[in-house]
RNA sequence: GCCCGAGUGGCGGAAUGGUAGACGCUGCGGACUUAAAAUCCGUUUCCCCUAGGGAGUGAGGGUUCAAGUCCCUCCUCGGGCACCA
C-alpha cells in the first residue's frame, strides 16, 4: 500500500471536531427564526451510576441523523438534551452511604455528560435541564398549583402499594405480579394519606386525542387499553325488606333477565347492611381474609373462585325476581360500582362461580340461526333474546337501549360509561423528589383563609381539600407562586420515617411554621410568630411528587430553559410547538406518555399553551440485546460500555454500527465483530478521499459513478426520511465499493458523498471536507439534491420467465418496443427449450423489468 | 385466556405483487509480505452425475401470468393485558 497513507485516526478527529463544535456553537438554535423549525427530541435519561450503556445512544444517534439532515435541509433545528434526576437509586444510595442525592446526581449527569458528548452529537448544550434543579422543578411546582387551584388535586387515604424492603409507597405501575419494579422486593397492601391528581377527569380527552397522534399503533393501543372506556348501565337493584338499593354497573343490560345472583366486592359500604346476623361471622372471616391477599394471590387463585353468601336478596327492577346476594373477591371494589349482577349464563367468571356454588344458570340470549353449532354456555356473542319477558325475540344489541330506556322510565337506572383508568397516585413517601408546595392548618384557620383578600385566597380550589390527622381534620393551603421553588430542605438521615411517612416529617424547623394568610410567605416556628393576626400555624406537607412529574413538561422547558418569569415564553412556544420527532424506549408507552398527555392538555385548557398534544410523532427504537442473544445486564456481564467501543473504533463507528445493525424498531443483538465491519468502512471512506490522485475537478465524467451517486442520494435521502437507516449504510457502501474501484472520479462526487455521510458519521466527514479544501463545518452545505433524470440506464435488462421461472434474459436499449422485446424472449435459446411442445397462453410484459409467458401442455 | 407483532443462508439483515438472499459479518481459497497486521481478489442457501437442472423465505392450503410480500388454517417466538362485569 501507498507509504504516504494516512492512518484513520478517529481519536484525534474526533476529538478535534467536538472540541470545534463545542466552541462554534455549531448547533445553537434559534430561539426564534425565519426558517422552518425541526425538534427533535430524545426521551431523556435517568443518570444512573452505571453510565450510559449501549442501548441509550441508538434512539440518540436516530435524532441525531435527523436533526443534521433536516439541518441541511435548511431547517432550524433543536435537539436538546437533559437528566431526569430525581429518583429511587441516588436515595438509596444515600441511605447507605450518607451521600447527599444533589452530590451522586451531580456526579453521575458529569459522566453521562461526558459519554454523551463523545458520541458527537449535534446538540444545544446551552439548553441543558435537570428536574432537580430548583430552577427548574419550580415549574414542575407551579404546574401543580395550578393543579391544585383547579381542583384537580386532592388528598385520600388510599390502599397503596407498600414495599417493605424499598420503605416507600409504589405507584400501581411499579408494581409487577405482587413485586416492586426497581428490585423484585415483595409488596403489601397498606392505607396512607395520599396527595391524588384527578387525571380520570381527562379519560375522555386522552382517549380521543390518541386519533390524531402518529404513534406506534401498539403504544395507542396500548393506552387505550390503560384508559378502558366501557359503555353500559348502572342498575339499581332494591334490597329486599330494606330501603336501601345496591347499584350494579354492567355493559350488558340486554342479560338483566338472567341474572341469577348478584355480588358485592368485599370493601363494599352496604355489606354491612346486607348480611343477615347467622352469617355475621362467615362474612366478617372471609372478608379478612380477602383483605390479607395480593393481588398476586388474586390472580393465582383465578380459578378457584370463592365467595359467601350474604343472606340478603335484591329485587330485579324489571322482573322483580329475589336474587341472592354474595360476597366475592373477584369483584373488585375499585371499578364500576364495586357491586354487579351476575348473569352465569353469559359471563365466564359468573358462570364458573356458579357452578362452583350451584347457583341457578339462565339463558336470555340464543345465537342466531346461522351460528346455531355455538351453543354452549358461558355465551358471550349476541343473538336474540329469550326468557326475557316482553323483550323476547328481540336481538339483544338493540335491547341495550330498550331496557335501558325501560330502566330510565322507571327511575332505576341510567346509562353510564365507565373507565379503567384510576386517579393517579402522585405523592412520594421520600426525600429526593420535588417537595409538594402545600401547608396544613386547621379549621379556623382555613376558613380565615377564605375570607383573607390576597393571593391565598384566589388560589384556593373549588372544594377544601382536607385530610384526617389524629382526629382533626386539616386543610390544605397553596403556596403562592411567589414562594416557588419550594426547596428541599437538609436532612441529617434520609431513611424515610416508619410510619410511612417521608423523611421531610422528621425535620420540625421545615416542617412546623408560620404561615401568612395574606401573602403566603413562611417562617419556621421555631422563630417567634410575628404579631399580625395574619400569621397561623401551619405544617408543611412532607411528600415529594414521583420521578413521572419532572418528565410531564421538560419538552417546553427546552424552549426556554433559563426564564425565570414563566415556565416557557409563549411566543417561543408557538414557534416551535412541539417536537416534530420524540423517540424513546417502548416501555414508556402508557406511563410517562399517559402522564404527560394528561399535563400538556391541562396546560393547553388553562390556554398556557398553544398546542393540545405534546407529542405528535413517536417512535420507539428496539433494544439492543448482548451478543449472546439476552437482555444485557451486570449480572450477566453481556453489557457492552459505550466508552470501550469508542476506545477501540470511535464515536463514528459506534454511531453508524448501531443503526446498521438493523430496523430501528427491531430487537437486535449487539455483534463485536459486526462493528468492525462498519469500521472497516469508514476506514476505506478515509483512505479513498485522502488520496486525491484519483480525485479530478469539475463535473463527474464517469456516467456510471454519476447515475450511482444520485441513485445514493436519493436512496440515502428517502431512508432517512423513514428512518430505514440500514438501508441507507448499505447504499453508501455500495458506492464507496465502486469508488474504490473506479480509475478516478470527480471532487464534486466526493463532496456530495461526505455530505451525506455527514449525518452517519459526523466527525470523519468534518475531516474529510477540511482536507477536501472546505471551509468552516460540513453542516453548512444544503443537502445535495438527486437528479432523477440521471437514474435512466441507457440499457434496461430485461427477465425472461416462463411460467414465472427464471429462464433468460437480455439487454436493450432504453426505448425499446414491446414487440422486439417479446419476440426476442421467445427466440431466446433456453426460453425455447422451456417452450417446446407447450403452448403459450399468455404473455406478460413489465416495461423495463421483465417478460412472463405462461404456457400450458 | 385475550389483543398485537414477527418467523428469509452459518449470523445481522435486503427485496413499490415482478431476477430471493442487496449490504455487512463469519467461513473457505488466493494475492501482497521474510512473517504478521492492514489491504485487495475470488467464493460462501441447500441438493444432484457441477453442461445444466431441481428445491427453497416456519407448516399446510388458496388467489394470481407471477407470492417472502395478499387471503384462510395451524405452529413457534417476542411484546402487551389479565377476574375491569
Amino acid at each position: 500500500m501507498a507509504e504516504d497513507e494516512q492512518n484513520y485516526d478517529f481519536s484525534a478527529i474526533e476529538k478535534k471536531w467536538q472540541d470545534y463544535w463545542e466552541q462554534q456553537k455549531t448547533f445553537r438554535a434559534e430561539d426564534i427564526s425565519e426558517k422552518p423549525k425541526f425538534y427533535a427530541l430524545d426521551m431523556f435519561p435517568y443518570p444512573s451510576g452505571a453510565g450510559l450503556h449501549i442501548g441509550h445512544p441508538e434512539g440518540y444517534v436516530a435524532s441525531d441523523i435527523l436533526a443534521r439532515y433536516k439541518r441541511a435541509c435548511g431547517y432550524n433545528v433543536l435537539h436538546p438534551m437533559g437528566w431526569d434526576a430525581f429518583g429511587l437509586p441516588a436515595e438509596q444510595y444515600a441511605i447507605k452511604t450518607g451521600t447527599h442525592p444533589s452530590e451522586t446526581t451531580k456526579n453521575n449527569i458529569d459522566n453521562f455528560r461526558r459519554q454523551i458528548k463523545s458520541i458527537g452529537f449535534a446538540i444545544d448544550w446551552d439548553r441543558e435541564i435537570n428536574t432537580t434543579d430548583p430552577n427548574y422543578y419550580q415549574w414542575t411546582q407551579w404546574i401543580f398549583l395550578k393543579l391544585f387551584q383547579r381542583g384537580l388535586a386532592y388528598v385520600d387515604e388510599k390502599p397503596v402499594w407498600w414495599c417493605p424492603a424499598l420503605r416507600a409507597v409504589l405507584a400501581n405501575e411499579e408494581v409487577v405480579d405482587g413485586k416492586s419494579e426497581v428490585g423484585g422486593h415483595p409488596v403489601e397492601r397498606k392505607n396512607l394519606r395520599q396527595v391524588v391528581l384527578k387525571i380520570t377527569a381527562y379519560a375522555e380527552k386522552l382517549l380521543e386525542g390518541l386519533d390524531e397522534l402518529d404513534w406506534p399503533d401498539s403504544t395507542k393501543r396500548q393506552q387505550k387499553a390503560w384508559i378502558g372506556r366501557s359503555e353500559g348501565a348502572e342498575i339499581q337493584f332494591k334490597i329486599d325488606g330494606q330501603d336501601h338499593s345496591l347499584t350494579v354497573y354492567t355493559t350488558r343490560p340486554d342479560t338483566l333477565f338472567g341474572a341469577t345472583y348478584m355480588v358485592v366486592a368485599p370493601e363494599h359500604p352496604l355489606l354491612e347492611q346486607l348480611v343477615i346476623c347467622e352469617k355475621k361471622d362467615q362474612v366478617k372471616e372471609y372478608v379478612q381474609s380477602a383483605a390479607k391477599k395480593s393481588d398476586l394471590d388474586r390472580t393465582d387463585l383465578a380459578k378457584e373462585k370463592s365467595g359467601v353468601f350474604t343472606g340478603s336478596y335484591c329485587i330485579n327492577p324489571l322482573s322483580g325476581e329475589r336474587i341472592p346476594v354474595w360476597v366475592a373477591d373477584y369483584v373488585l371494589i375499585s371499578y364500576g360500582t364495586g357491586a354487579i349482577m351476575a348473569v352465569p349464563a353469559h359471563d365466564e367468571r359468573d358462570y364458573e362461580f356458579a357452578e362452583q356454588f350451584n347457583i341457578p344458570i339462565r339463558r336470555v340470549i340464543i345465537p342466531p340461526e346461522e351460528s346455531s353449532k355455538e351453543d354452549k354456555l358461558p355465551y358471550i356473542g349476541s343473538g336474540n333474546m329469550v326468557n326475557s319477558a316482553d323483550f323476547n325475540g328481540m336481538d339483544a344489541n338493540t335491547c341495550k337501549g330498550k331496557i335501558i330506556e325501560d330502566l330510565e322510565s322507571k327511575a332505576v337506572g341510567k346509562s353510564a360509561i365507565n373507565y379503567k383508568l384510576r386517579d393517579w397516585i402522585f405523592s412520594r413517601q421520600r426525600y429526593w423528589g420535588e417537595p409538594i408546595p402545600l401547608v396544613w392548618v386547621n379549621q379556623s384557620d382555613f376558613e380565615k383563609a377564605q375570607n383573607t383578600e390576597g393571593v391565598i385566597k384566589n388560589s384556593l380550589p373549588p372544594e377544601a381539600v382536607t385530610s384526617v390527622k389524629d382526629g382533626e381534620t386539616l386543610y390544605a393551603l397553596p403556596l403562592p407562586d411567589s414562594e416557588l421553588p419550594l426547596k428541599l430542605p437538609e436532612v441529617e438521615n434520609y431513611q424515610p420515617a416508619g410510619t410511612g411517612e417521608s423523611p421531610l416529617a422528621t425535620i420540625s424547623e421545615w416542617l412546623d411554621i408560620w404561615f401568612n394568610l395574606t401573602t403566603g410567605k413562611t417562617i419556621s416556628r421555631k422563630d417567634e410568630k410575628p404579631d399580625d393576626e395574619n400569621w397561623v400555624a401551619a405544617t408543611r406537607e412532607t411528600n415529594t411528587m414521583p420521578q413521572w412529574a419532572g418528565s410531564c413538561w421538560y419538552h417546553l422547558r427546552y424552549l426556554d430553559p433559563q426564564n425565570p418569569k414563566s415556565l416557557v415564553d409563549s411566543q417561543k412556544e408557538a414557534y416551535w410547538g412541539g417536537p416534530d420527532f420524540y423517540i424513546g424506549g417502548a416501555e414508556h408507552a402508557v406511563l410517562h406518555l399517559l402522564y404527560a398527555r394528561f399535563w400538556h392538555r391541562f396546560l393547553f385548557d388553562e390556554g398556557i399553551l398553544a398546542n393540545p398534544e405534546p407529542y405528535n410523532k413517536l417512535f420507539h427504537q428496539g433494544l439492543i440485546l448482548g451478543e449472546d442473544g439476552n437482555k444485557m445486564s451486570k449480572s450477566v456481564g453481556n453489557v457492552v460500555s459505550p466508552d470501550v467501543v469508542i476506545d477501540a473504533y470511535g464515536a463514528d463507528s459506534l454511531r453508524l454500527f448501531e443503526m446498521f445493525l438493523g430496523p430501528l424498531e427491531a430487537v437486535k443483538p449487539w455483534s463485536e465483530k459486526g462493528i468492525e465491519g462498519v469500521h472497516r468502512f469508514l476506514r476505506k471512506v478515509h483512505r479513498e478521499f485522502l488520496n486525491q490522485k484519483k480525485q479530478h475537478k469539475g463535473e463527474e465524467t464517469n456516467k456510471d459513478t454519476l447515475r450511482l451517486l444520485h441513485e445514493t442520494i436519493l436512496k440515502v435521502t428517502e431512508a432517512i426520511n423513514d428512518l430505514r437507516f440500514n438501508v441507507a449504510i448499505s447504499q453508501m457502501m455500495i458506492l464507496i465499493n465502486h469508488l474504490q474501484k473506479a480509475n478516478s472520479y470527480s471532487e464534486s462526487t466526493a463532496t456530495a458523498f461526505i455530505q451525506i455521510l455527514a449525518p452517519f458519521a459526523p466527525h470523519l466527514a468534518e475531516e474529510i471536507y477540511a482536507i477536501l479544501g472546505g471551509s468552516g463545518s460540513i453542516v453548512e452545505l444544503a443537502w445535495p439534491k438527486a437528479r432523477k433524470e440521471l437514474l435512466i440506464a441507457e440499457e434496461i435488462t430485461i427477465v425472461f420467465q416462463v411460467n414465472g421461472k427464471l429462464r433468460g434474459q437480455a439487454k436493450f436499449p432504453q426505448g425499446t418496443d414491446k414487440e422486439t422485446i417479446l419476440a426476442t424472449a421467445k427466440s431466446d435459446a433456453k426460453v425455447l427449450s422451456f417452450l417446446e411442445g407447450k403452448e403459450i397462453v399468455k404473455e406478460i410484459y413489465v416495461p423495463g423489468k421483465l417478460v412472463n409467458l405462461a404456457v400450458k401442455g
